[in-house]
DNA sequence: TCCATTATGCTCATATTTAGCATTATATAT
DNA sequence: ATATATAATGCTAAATATGAGCATAATGGA
């Protein structure tokens, strides 16, 4: 049996307050799919420019931020291995770019594979109307494992103690299949959100976790933002990865405290209110110490 | 040209205060290795159990925590390649273990092969006499590259206004490389640290880097500790993991407010001192709410 | 001119972290 | 026995960080 190994890309790029990933063109027979391609083993050097080099061939994108995500290689992820087909491996990597224009139909938002996810006009009807109730119906029908599901579901969706985790993106995608909720793992049932090809929706959903962790120590932002921005659309572009609200004059303490921007002088005067100032990054703080990110990091109690 | 998959393995424990690594076993005339195998399509079902599976094969271990690292896949890693051998691409995983008896020939002091990583004694005296003259030796030499490499060093290092970070083992390992001070890059030098085959002890850095950060965020530690322990012992490991020391009474209290922990109302008396109380893991937490590390984490400013 | 809207400055209360002092309980040396 | 070294454990003052919200400033449009 051979082993097939591929590249997988989740590409993300911010339109306003709405995060978007590139999709795979498709002839739109089949649910969507992730940009990926075969690993070379003459032409790419290294997987990162491996990667680099394909996405650049297929979508015209000149990939900035690359960083290597995950590996999945369970035997079955692609159905053409029962019919004899070889196993295969994708290395998944996430990139963020700015280069991204909502109107382009290969770029989708990315909620709505996940709109569970989005929580910035509050908890998802969804949740309510269809999530939990068939997550506690899994976990009823569960047997000796009930208990057990129970405390994940408790634990993914914050339900009980504990609160909710933006992090925790993989983990809710995969109790959503589990319970057989998405139509991947029951194309009849269909219930939450929009499906992809093969395993790209769990590959999305580790790329979402990974991101939303990162922003949080790393001030990987400012990798989706333009030269100019103000404090705000900062804000609306961490709240839109984050899928979560927050305070503004507490961000606006927090990014300036960090030392991540500087002003420019110039103002915005779109803003439908007082103009605001712009501001850009300064990437000099990359070189002079260890840069941490802006969003708020979770507490330990 | 081929492409060969293998899994490599980082297994840690802790034998007291000193962290060890397993080593493959070997005939004493190559530089130690990790253990690795090649990925079975047939016969591993998943990356995780393949690694399980041969791990306990060859070396009797039943791991229970493991974690996926990285996928490491740069053309020249191994140098059979240049006689024609196939492209190796290695599916690295973390993996923590109790099973461990320092005496045991096959585990090793992680410390043989990153000594200047090692700072609970103070920063190490090879940073002075070897490391930082080399880096900055290499530095001056680099030209119109220069600057950037003392920017490097500095940040990774931690000489500028940055503090140490011991997160950055790779980054430092890397420089290292560059800078031909190990005897990976340059045999004759041999300059710092033990070497390992391959590029094992890049493996060994990004694994030693992913636990640093990980013992801060989750409660991971308690894998490597025996099922009663008193506080300090809980210090010691976390200060062997960190390689760097903690002051006592704020571990102490950082450790009991995660109410990661219950006494068991057990006493130690080898102490050399007051007894000290003897506690255990409370296993529950993980399903009761996400819990955190008992490592100090990094400050934002 | 008034109002809605956003920007920005500032404060207060509460947590968390750092650095240490002080006291308690053992084992060992005198 | 008594002193001494060593470690465990309790506690606190000061510095920082975080969460929530009040107040004022500057716009465009009704």
């Amino acid at each position: 049996m051979d082993i097939l190994v591929g590249l997988a890309a989740v590409i993300v790029a911010l339109d306003g307050d709405r995060p978007l990933v590139r999709l795979a063109r498709s002839d739109g027979t089949l649910p969507p799919a992730l940009p990926f391609g075969p690993l070379d083993p003459v032409r790419h050097r290294t997987l990162d420019s491996g990667l680099r080099a394909w996405v650049e061939e297929q979508t015209g994108l000149t990939l900035g931020y690359v960083e290597q995500l995950y590996t999945f290689g369970d035997k079955g992820r692609d159905p053409r291995e029962r019919q004899g087909g070889p196993r295969v491996l994708s290395i998944a990597y996430l990139a963020l770019t700015r280069a991204a224009e909502a109107a382009d139909r290969d770029w989708h938002d990315w909620y709505d594979f996940f709109p569970w996810e989005d929580r910035r006009a509050g908890r998802h009807a969804l949740l309510d109307q269809v999530i939990l109730p068939g997550l506690a119906q899994w976990a009823a029908a569960g047997g000796a494992e009930g208990e057990r599901r129970r405390q994940r579901i408790e634990l993914a969706f914050g339900t009980g103690d504990a609160a909710w985790d933006g992090e925790k993106v993989l983990e809710r995608y995969e109790l959503l299949y589990e319970a057989a909720l998405v139509a991947e793992a029951a194309p009849q049932a269909a219930l939450a959100g929009r499906a992809m090809r093969l395993d790209h929706r769990r590959i999305l959903a580790t790329a979402i976790g990974r991101l939303r962790a990162k922003i949080r120590y790393r001030p990987v932002v400012f990798e989706l933002m333009s030269e100019h921005f103000t404090l705000l659309q900062l804000q609306r572009a961490v709240e839109a990865l984050g899928g979560e609200r927050l305070h503004k004059q507490n961000f606006r303490r927090l990014v300036e405290q960090t030392g991540l921007v500087e002003g420019t002088g110039r103002r915005e005067s779109q803003t439908g209110g007082r103009p605001a100032e712009q501001f850009r990054f300064r990437r000099d703080v990359l070189l002079e110490r260890p840069a941490p990110g802006v969003a708020p990091r979770p507490r330990r109690g």
